[in-house]
DNA sequence: GCAATTAAAGACCAATCGGTCTATATATCG
DNA sequence: CGATATATAGACCGATTGGTCTTTAATTGC
């Protein structure tokens, strides 16, 4: 039994913008330029805002960027729940996984570079906000991949001696890496070879 | 029989200044805000440089920037040669160099962060000059990794199956995923227990 | 119609940005 | 000494920064 609240409908001109469509729009242009480097124009360019709507709806230009932020960490987090689903063969999802990154980190792809790294290089030392996020974002990948190696472990997959909880801190700290060396745009080959080179370590 | 060349003495007032310990100031200035934060009041405090000699020893911010970067790198190499040194035994070497690594990235010294990856992610994709550093060095670590790897390998050290060069890429990734995760300042022990845990796999 | 609300456009703000330049003191040479 | 060169301090520059505010038009409910 729920309750409908009664919503008070307002009297005046309803807002005529789509504020998550803004923010993903915000959202690519720190990805692509990093937060010091995003000047107001360029966030106004790009959410098609006036400078009083985007104050309006969003504060100020750091609390639009945490909006980003956790934008792209809950997409982030989606994704792995997909990949990484309980339901599915616990390999088959490490190896998504994995492809997904080596996707993200080959050529093109890897110049653009990734929005959370690039963010706790930047400013998870001196902005507390975003240091939480970005702690709590390894947190949760680490917890979904030692699982997925939990049940791989189970079903008798594991190469003798892999520890769960120490290859996924491997893994994290792998495909971090990744997404680092992924600047210099190296091939989707030789990242997949390597990706694949790691996770056989792992395996039976 | 070398000559030696007549170094003209310049006439007036002589440089009163260390440019190699200006340099190294700015280093840790970039370091610790990254390139757009800093400022160049930042710098004039850390370097003790007035702005007319800062702009006439260095040019410009940028160019400055470069040369703080090329210490950063000349500094990593340099222990890179020191660690993997071929006349070394080379697990010992590999040992070294992850446990150089774990210091670096754990506790405080992990919040410091790194001035090469913090860089590749703000200003590689965009800055020729700072890209072609990055990816140089990434392929020199790649190549001293990978040649201590193959020593170990003639030396009957390497488990089955496991190819120098792509394993040199994988702890590539996975050092500068340590430098990414490490800005969350895990704990020294987990960070050497990880870096153990992946050795392993490919050691005998 | 009228009150209420929001949008866009852009003027406006103080502060700061990277960078140049001048003035003056200092230190080294022949 | 006189010429040369470099140091510092700080004024100065136009451009840009993040942020506020005003104006006017638009769109809704009553």
């Amino acid at each position: 039994m729920s309750h409908q609240t009664p919503v008070q409908l307002p009297r005046g001109r309803p807002r005529s913008f789509d504020v998550e469509a803004a923010v993903e729009r915000a959202m690519v242009v720190f990805w692509s330029r990093g937060y010091h480097a995003t000047a107001l124009p360029d966030l106004l360019r790009a959410t098609k805002l006036s400078r009083g709507s985007l104050y309006a709806a969003f504060g100020d230009k750091h609390s639009l960027f945490l909006r980003a932020l956790d934008r792209y960490i809950a997409d982030a987090v989606t994704r792995m729940d997909v990949e990484l689903d309980p339901r599915r063969d616990p390999v088959d999802g490490l190896r998504a996984y994995l492809a997904g990154y080596v996707d993200r980190t080959s050529g093109a792809n890897g110049r653009r570079g990734c929005l959370l790294v690039a963010t706790a290089m930047e400013l998870a030392g001196q902005d507390a906000e975003v240091g939480r996020r970005i702690a709590s974002f390894f947190k949760a990948m680490e917890a979904r991949v030692a699982d997925a190696l939990s049940r791989a472990k189970t079903a008798g997959k594991l190469a003798d001696g892999v520890e769960p909880s120490s290859a996924a801190r491997i893994l994290v700290c792998f495909v971090e890496g990744l997404r680092v060396v992924g600047k210099t745009a190296p091939t989707r080959i030789t990242s997949q070879a390597t990706a694949d080179a790691l996770l056989d370590r792992f395996m039976k």
